[in-house]
DNA sequence: TAGGGCACTTACTCGAAAGTAAGCATGGCT
DNA sequence: AGCCATGCTTACTTTCGAGTAAGTGCCCTA
């Protein structure tokens, strides 16, 4: 598809690189406990029990590529690696607090709520 | 599915909440050109022009009805409808501006770009 | 020799998001 | 009478992200 093709640099609006970033379901959560430390892969599933290791190891993978998160294997037995905020990751962690602090605010005037919460209510 | 019951109140991440209403693949680009100024819904696709009118209809009514934005329809022949940044939408304006600011530094430094990208070079 | 822990893959399935193409309602213009 | 413009809607199809469940490789311990 010709909209994957484009490079980042082709993109009309810098919302959208953001965006492309920090968009799979499990991303905003695990850069967000990434913030507070390095976290092996153990770490994080247990952290957000409801991701499964395919999901978690392909977002990490894609945040690797991005290069926003850095992987480090230590070559133990058991094996363990750990994930960390890049020095380019950190560089969008104003962008993360300034998500957070409105996501924060506007997270109680619920918006849009799902059909499911509608018909509980 | 349960996470779609869960309301923006219950979600982990308030970033989530954020990406859960710029989401879209067209919204960012929406938001941007109404920063600008208000816009109708021909002006919407001329600015846009790879977005269907049936995408763009649903785009701007999630955002209609999140609160981000405001449609007027003024009975005239033919119709006229424009679009506008609410109130509301305007306090995102600094996530807007702060995820524009990133993105316009990092656009330049192509990140994971995609395959036929990489082909191209 | 069997089982366990860690950090993953792989193959398959499913549902939601997005795209395609066509249609509709109004009334003015020629 | 026929065409145009605007601002959509509808039905159908395709694509893609995410979930399920099982398997892999390593070496240590019991």
């Amino acid at each position: 598809m010709e909209t994957n093709a484009e490079t980042a640099a082709e993109r009309k609006c810098p919302i959208e690189t953001v965006i492309h970033l920090l968009g799979g379901k499990w991303k905003p959560l695990i850069l967000w406990h990434l913030l507070e430390s390095t976290r092996r892969f153990s770490e994080l599933e247990k952290l957000i029990p409801e991701v499964t290791q395919k999901m978690l190891a392909q977002h990490l993978r894609e945040l690797e590529a991005d290069k926003l998160v850095t992987r480090t294997i230590y070559p133990s037995v058991p094996p363990k690696v750990e994930y960390m905020l890049s020095d380019y990751g950190k560089t969008m962690v104003p962008v993360l607090e300034t998500m957070c602090a409105w996501g924060e605010t506007h997270n109680r005037l619920s918006l849009r709520p799902a059909a499911q919460a509608i018909a509980n209510v």
